[in-house]
DNA sequence: CTATGTGTAACAGAGTCTGTTACACTGTTG
DNA sequence: CAACAGTGTAACAGACTCTGTTACACATAG
């Protein structure tokens, strides 16, 4: 299974937010870029609020922010703000601890899979917004 | 959001054939161990014969069986077998072409997207079935 | 006070995942 | 060659998640 969509989401909000720094933008605003509903942008609005990436400024004329400089805002901060974890599941139902094997077998994933979760996440944490925004504004000429 | 359970299920699976290297493994039995239905087990089964990592041994008697030595089988290997790409999904409907911004956020995306999972991919090869077998049996102390 | 815009709950449709039943097929064994 | 053990696979159900949508309470600028 891959993630949902609301990591590519954030980012692209994220996008709008940096390369506006400092203008509050309407989430009706970014909805048309990405092509969806307002509700979503504000419910991955909220999440990365949530999680102080974010914050909203309300009333008339209002609209989000970033909430840090964008050089402050990596990968893996979006990431952890709009997705649950784990990055890889165990068993549904645990395995039967009366067989040897489903006795030990589960402590060993969990060894493993903390493994691949520290390497993904050192990945996630090389790339900051400003990298991401950087990298759309040079595609100016393409 | 998280891989399937099949990840973990496929490696639980690929111990139990590892640790009995040489005899077929019938479903069943490896069901009672995993905790789950033969059908189950039958069908992550069938996706690691096609890529390759296992072989059925039809007919009384029969089974399941590594199709090469455990220490020339990598997670990797495994998590292709069992799990959809990507690894991280782009927008369900593409971006407005009409906006600067979502004009140009793909292909920085899927570069982005690229290189996580280039990071994730050699991170998945470095453990194979051996070493994973070895660790499940080093815990008998334990 | 009014208009603009956010925050959030609630629901629907689509898709995926796991478990289950059912049954055709293969090949060993007597 | 007949019986049987066991696989391969299709089909379906229930639970869950994801996205999109509507609806509405709330905040605040002017």
């Amino acid at each position: 299974m891959s993630t949902s969509t609301r990591f590519a989401v954030a980012i692209h909000i994220l996008t709008s937010l940096t390369l506006r720094e400092g203008q509050a933008v309407r989430s009706e605003d970014i909805a048309h870029s990405v092509n969806t509903n307002p509700t979503v942008v504000r419910r991955i609005l909220g999440a990365l609020a949530s999680a102080g990436l974010t914050q909203a400024q309300l009333g008339v004329g209002g609209g989000a922010l970033l909430a840090r400089p964008a050089g402050q805002i990596t990968l893996l901060d979006i990431y952890r703000a709009v997705e649950e974890p784990p990055y890889f599941a165990l068993h549904r139902v645990p395995p039967n601890p009366a067989c040897h094997i489903g006795n030990r077998i589960t402590p060993v994933l969990e060894q493993e899979f903390a493994r691949l979760s520290r390497d993904l996440e050192l990945s996630l944490g090389q790339t900051t917004m400003a990298d991401i925004a950087s990298r759309v504004e040079e595609r100016r000429g393409a």
